[in-house]
DNA sequence: AGTTGACTTGGAGCTGACTCCAAGTTATAC
DNA sequence: GTATAACTTGGAGTCAGCTCCAAGTCAACT
């Protein structure tokens, strides 16, 4: 069902899009769509044509639906996936600051869900207190949506 | 500028949809399309048509704002909307479950968050150990999209 | 009476993130 | 050598969540 079946053994160094539409719970057009975005780079090719991917590529892409999961836009995480290449950060004190800011964001946002998370404990306990508001620091939303020019 | 200014004073008891919109930071457009796709009650009118809003109507669009900062759709967020408004919560054991469902969710997201905050942690003092993975509980990603309710 | 301004409705348009499809290529199976 | 399967590309369609706009109403001021 996998590499190695039959008699012409293929030692193809990598998986295929499938495959890894299987490891990673992402579906292939949805590989090929970020790969289109240049959210993933271009993935290497087999023959004249077929992607293969590599458990490098494998982590990225896993590290890409953890990102999701904190609800950050596919945009917000490419700056992630640099870091998750290449290992140097402090040699780019500009995306080192993003980072650190990107943090206080998800920290800012751990604190908003830990309001929900009190909220429900306090409906579901009847000791309600009456609404403590989602406080959180300012209007962080998700970037001014400079919409340039029209 | 606000209420009570001027000769004429028209005690209107509630805030318009501007006020509403600056007290709340979400736009006069949002608030009206939150109305049409039944997020939010039909507003009560004067007149014969200006919405008028009470505080408990801030408070609600303050819920929402603080929900969808932790990424929960519109369509998902209207079970903690009516918590908001209902507080007999154990009289509807289904809806009960499910926030508490949801509670867990919360929870799991909060720890991949903090997944984040700790690769970046691991960036950031160069002491990086390897990918951590996102484990995370299995494939959590919607909620089966229940539309019974209503 | 006319202008202003805050509102109304209905509907079109837009962005992000897919998702689906048609047509084509290439490799292997029979 | 032809069918089948796994892929390719380009582009169209979909859905959520707004955002913008035109045309109209209504009350207040000048």
């Amino acid at each position: 069902m996998s590499e190695g079946a039959g008699t012409g053994v293929h030692i193809v160094q990598g998986y295929s899009i499938k495959q890894t539409s299987e490891l990673t719970g992402i579906t292939e057009d949805t590989i090929r769509y970020y790969e289109k975005i240049g959210l993933l780079p271009r993935a290497q090719r087999k023959g004249n044509s077929h992607r293969i991917y590599s458990d490098n590529d494998i982590e990225t892409m896993k590290l890409i639906t953890c990102l999701k999961k904190t609800g950050m836009s596919l945009d917000d995480m490419r700056p992630y996936l640099d870091l998750s290449l290449d290992s140097n950060l402090s040699e780019y004190p500009e995306l080192h600051e993003m980072i650190l800011n990107h943090k206080q964001k998800i920290l800012d946002q751990i604190a908003s869900l830990q309001q929900i998370v009190d909220l429900i404990d306090s409906k579901i306990d009847q000791n309600y207190l009456g609404p403590q508001e989602c406080v959180l620091t300012g209007d962080q939303k998700k970037m001014p949506v400079r919409r340039t020019i029209r």
